[in-house]
DNA sequence: ATGAAAGCGCTAACAG
DNA sequence: CTGTTAGCGCTTTCAT
């Protein structure tokens, strides 16, 4: 009944420091004492397999934290389980400049990019995680430092490169690239009451408790009015969908509460173009009565009449840098943990 | 020296008429009269190989129309090639609904998107099938109808589904979903002609000598003037950016030429609020002095001040219905040459 | 309901 | 410079 399941390869002793290569169907059969196929049927077609087998497969494979090969299963079956898109453009969203940066790179290593959408959720994060894993990719690039601890668990397990980008932390999971939110948050506010405006909204986009890009604007925010004797108020916040919608929502928000606004901080463009556009809709004038400013400087902001005051972010370059970061861990060179702090600047326009 | 090479499986006869396997290294090796790892290193590292088998190998290659198997090399050699991006969002681009229409399909049959961007250019695009055929996907969607000469070869050769989104065509490489750009476009046109504009001007993106669509658009247009009977002038019309930026440069064109528009047809919602941006600075009044339209519906449209009239199409029924059609494909339903026209619909709003 | 054998198409390792 | 051998980790096919 057991496996007589040995390596014909001389892959490390268990005990040796080297990097463990991941595990396979044959180390889950052997501790369930099935045999491989059973495995493999337990993980297709659970139906076939008798419950107690199920049952004792399914708990081997969580206590080695067994992740299946889609490549080899691909090379057997004939079905990669990838569908190639190929679209004309990816401009004008927020990551898109990102997606630009890293492809100019990868593309001449014969890299691709598997593209996975979290949307701002750890949870969906995780999943995608798990099954991007399946696919052993040379690496993963993550956007944030907000995961779940079975992202950072799996991640852990795999071995493989990681780079979390778009923010600063100080426990990366392996290498990370990218800007102070919280610093360009209180630049941009206290930007605002250097200028005289003291009763400073807040549109910001939902999800502060989950998400630290979110939670470090917002914290940006508070510590520049602290720190200026403004004291806060809750009622000159919103939070909203990240939209132009969400932020016309939002100023409508800080109009009805009749605190009397002479600011508004978003976190970011889409937003901040929102409020802008509300603002024309009942015709106050911006920066007159109300000044206006976003995050990211995407191409709207300097179009937009009156253009937004705004943080710039160096997104291609985020993407460019990211890419060769993972090119350069790939090639065996720079294993050390990688941190890089790409800074932002400040853009003011004529909404501010 | 020749090679036993026989495939131990039962593939049909060459004459047969079932769907042939892509051709393996095997069969170059074959043709060229050398062993299997020649032709590997012949793809890899050519230096290594004498001038005159490489020669005879790339020949072979050619002659069969050889397409490396990246899924058993990764499997080999450890290395997938692919990075896995992981993002919060692919919001607010023109493609960015068609994707999450897509995934919302894909995910529950747990496929996964490989995304390439062709940049609007055919020769692009044919070098990302080429790279992308490598990984045996399950199936390939295109964006538009041009496609080269290579490009229909190789998707022929690989027999692989494909669909072709975003256009109609009377003759599909396999199957195709979008809607008639040109139907929309002189319909647009025609509206504006009905509100009493005759003066109506033309900004387009640069491409139309490549790019089905935008020559769809520009051809739609023309239709609507001619039908009404109004001459088309050159001069009334402007190529520039997808952009913002080009919007604005576009409508700086049609002033200088001192033209006296009274309309201004765009062909994307994001060179329209362009156009509308120019005129706010230059304090031209819209819709008064002059009319604006857009195309594809995209969020600013309704958002911005006045809102924009546009023409609607269903970019998320898009992405999930390509979906859907590839999973009956791949589920063995469904395999007739499928074509489906998804229309469009007009949204007359304050700038017209 | 479970297993054994064979091999997907390629490349690493080692000849010669 | 070229070839032989031995698998990569799965799933297919055929048994039991």
């Amino acid at each position: 009944m057991s496996i007589s399941g040995k390596r014909h390869t001389k892959r490390g002793e268990p005990a040796e420091s080297a990097a463990r290569a991941p595990s396979r169907m044959a180390d889950v059969a052997r501790l369930a004492d099935v045999s491989i196929i059973t495995v493999s049927r337990v993980l297709r077609e659970p139906a076939r397999v008798a419950e107690t087998t199920r049952t004792r497969v399914l708990e081997a494979v969580r206590t080695i934290g067994y992740v299946p090969n889609l490549v080899a299963s691909s090379l057997k079956s004939r079905r990669s389980g990838i569908v190639a898109a190929i679209i004309p453009s990816v401009a004008h969203s927020i990551v898109a400049e990102v997606i630009r940066g890293m492809n100019s790179v990868l593309k001449s290593e014969g890299l691709h990019l598997l593209l996975g959408d979290s949307g701002f959720s750890p949870q969906e994060e995780e999943e995608l995680v798990a099954a991007f894993l399946a696919r052993r990719p040379d690496a993963i690039y993550l956007t944030g430092t907000t995961h779940t601890r079975n992202t950072r668990q799996m991640l852990d397990a795999a071995r493989v490169p990681v780079i979390e980008a778009g923010n600063l932390t100080v426990s990366p999971i392996d290498m990370s690239i990218g800007y102070s939110n919280r610093q360009a948050a209180y630049a941009m506010t206290h930007a605002l009451i250097g200028r005289g405006r003291r009763r400073i909204g807040y549109v910001g986009q939902i999800g502060r408790d989950v998400i630290d890009r979110v939670q470090d604007r917002y914290d940006g925010y508070r510590d520049a009015l602290g720190q200026n004797g403004i004291a806060f108020s809750a009622e000159l916040t919103a939070e909203v969908e990240l939209s132009y919608r969400g932020g016309a929502a939002g100023m409508t928000a800080l109009l009805d509460s009749g605190c009397d606004v002479d600011a508004v901080f978003c976190t970011s463009d889409v937003i901040a173009v929102g409020v802008l556009f509300e603002c024309q809709r009942r015709g106050i004038s911006v920066p007159k009565r109300i000044a206006i400013t976003g995050m990211d400087d995407q191409e709207i902001a300097s179009q937009c009449v009156p253009a937004l005051s705004t943080v710039k972010i160096p997104r291609y370059e985020m993407g460019r840098r990211a890419a060769e970061m993972i090119c350069a861990r790939l090639a065996g060179e720079a294993s050390g943990k990688n941190s890089i702090d790409l800074g932002f600047s400040l853009v003011l326009r004529e909404t501010t």
